[in-house]
RNA sequence: GGCGCGAUAGCAAAGCGGUUAUGCCGCGGCCUGCAAAGCCGUUUAGACCAGUUCGACUCUGGUUCGCGCCUCCA
């Protein structure tokens, strides 16, 4: 039995699908301005992890993962750099793709681009217009009312008194309510625009995913994620609009990842302390940036810093070290103990460090064992994670740009190999460091000598 | 100011009202020409103060500290 932790509840409940067997999952994606930094990458990482054990699980699960390709930002960053936002967008989209790719995430059944469901968007503010829940303000925009939808707030356990006593709400006098937000503007020189009934302008942020999810999921979907920051106003506005537009509930569980800090802040785009994906990539292989951010509890804020990269990179190397020199499928037995406490698990609200524990014990007891079911225990379940599809030496011989080449390490073993034949053990640990010195370390055993970057 | 989350050993990170989490690091041993890896053993816990209980890291209350949201943000 899954258990999921609600944030519109804020406690764990038991996972029942609106159709037996099936799951609708929307994740709110990325705004295509620029390249994917880690907070993405955890996003990315936790959702991936949370469909491929709903599909392990047996679920047959639809997951809708949107693009962002219109909004400020975008619009700001094309004019800077002097071209269109359709290039601009397509380049960071090829980009988040790629890092994608890298991080072993699969892709989401759907990926809806919001200027492709601008007609949907119009519809749907026409009929939130219509049933009074937004107006057409004097300035040409047109506003949702939070005062016309009764449970405001229930998301993210704000009320409106305290939301408008707050510091930081900006006055706009065009609006009836501080707190009523944009759902279509109007057009202003240098932006593109599309017509509605309200004359020319472009969507508002939020509306797009009420109308991508109602596109692709219907009315009233079974899981929405995103990162916490987007409980308040992102997703309590998406509540607004689609429970206003639809009366019934919009979405079932709500799940929000943790965020991404450096030294225990926030890693974010304003504060700058932000790390691209691709920049980790350069230092650190993409499955340690996988399992580092899988060894975390997914709601629990991750430190990212190089010494934990370190250590997740090291705990990782244990896990292919015990696979080394065995060949086996990644089957795994679903009656094994292992396999039983994993999804236990994995069902108390996705607990990956402790279902990643149980890799390690299956590690442990492989290395004592050397017995190919354990191993291909080990893989099986280490794969429902997206973790240790490679082959071992393949991962603990993976180089970076400045590495050494292989074969001048290969030169150098046979060059040690003959040294020590010759039983001048000075001139195989000179050899010995002077590889460990670049890096590599070196294996003697019975069968000969084997080699692994540190 | 309003709302919420957290505090676990040297570092990271989970479960659990009483029984080894797990990984890295450290230490001792085995193994090795020497190493590395591995195996065996082992040192470090539960911010603070009360309360509940036969018994609390785990429940309750308070204190202190940290973080997040309330503005674009994954």
């Amino acid at each position: 039995m899954l258990k999921i932790y609600n944030s519109i509840a804020r406690e764990k409940q038991t996972f029942v699908p609106i159709v037996a067997g099936k799951v609708s999952m929307y994740v709110c994606g990325m705004t295509v301005y620029d390249f994917c930094h880690l907070g993405h990458a955890r996003v990315m990482v936790v959702f991936d992890m949370v469909n491929r054990w709903l599909r392990s699980s047996g679920f047959d699960v639809n997951y809708v993962r949107n693009i962002t390709d219109i909004d400020d930002k975008i619009i700001k960053r094309a004019n800077e750099n002097g071209e269109s936002i359709t290039e601009l967008t397509q380049r960071f989209i090829d980009a988040m793709n790629e890092d994608s790719d890298a991080l072993g995430i699969l892709r989401p059944d759907i990926e809806p681009r919001a200027t492709a469901h601008i007609q949907g968007m119009i519809d749907m503010i026409s009929a939130l217009i219509e049933k009074g829940h937004a107006y057409h303000a004097d300035n040409g925009d047109v506003f949702y009312s939070v005062n016309s939808f009764k449970t405001y707030g229930k998301l993210s356990g704000k009320s409106l008194e305290d939301l408008r006593a707050g510091e930081r709400v900006e006055v706009d006098t065009f609006k009836r309510d501080p707190m009523d937000f944009v759902l279509w503007k109007s057009v202003k020189p240098n932006e593109p625009s599309w017509d509605s009934p309200w004359g020319k302008g472009r969507p508002g942020w939020h509306i797009e995913c009420s109308v991508m999810s109602e596109c692709h999921l219907g009315n009233h979907f079974d899981i929405h994620g995103g990162g916490q920051d987007l409980q308040f106003p992102h997703h309590e506005n998406e509540i607004a609009q689609s429970e206003a537009a639809h009366d019934c509930t919009f979405v079932n569980y709500w799940m929000h990842n943790g965020f991404v800090r450096v030294d225990d802040e926030k890693m974010s785009k304003s504060l700058g302390n932000f790390f691209t994906i691709r920049d980790v990539l350069k230092k650190y292989d993409a499955e340690v940036v996988r399992f580092f951010i899988l060894r975390a509890h997914y709601r629990s804020p991750l430190n990212y810093s190089d010494k934990h990269l370190d250590d997740a990179k090291q705990a990782l190397t244990r896990l292919y070290t015990s696979l080394r020199g065995i060949s086996s499928d990644a089957k795994h037995d679903e009656q094994d103990v292992s396999a039983i406490n994993f999804k236990a698990a994995m069902n108390d609200d996705f607990n990956t460090p402790e279902a990643v524990a149980v890799l390690f014990d299956l590690a442990n007891e492989l290395n004592k064992t050397r017995d190919v079911k354990v191993a291909a225990q080990l893989k099986g379940l280490a794969n429902v994670l997206g973790l240790l599809n490679r082959d071992p030496e393949s991962f603990l011989q993976a180089g970076n740009a400045d590495s050494d080449d292989v074969s001048k390490i290969e030169q150098l073993i046979l060059a040690r190999a003959e040294a020590k034949q010759a039983k001048n053990f000075a001139e195989a640990d000179r050899i010995r460091q002077e590889l460990l010195a670049d890096g590599v370390i070196l294996e003697d055993s019975p069968q000969g000598t084997t080699w692994r970057r540190a």
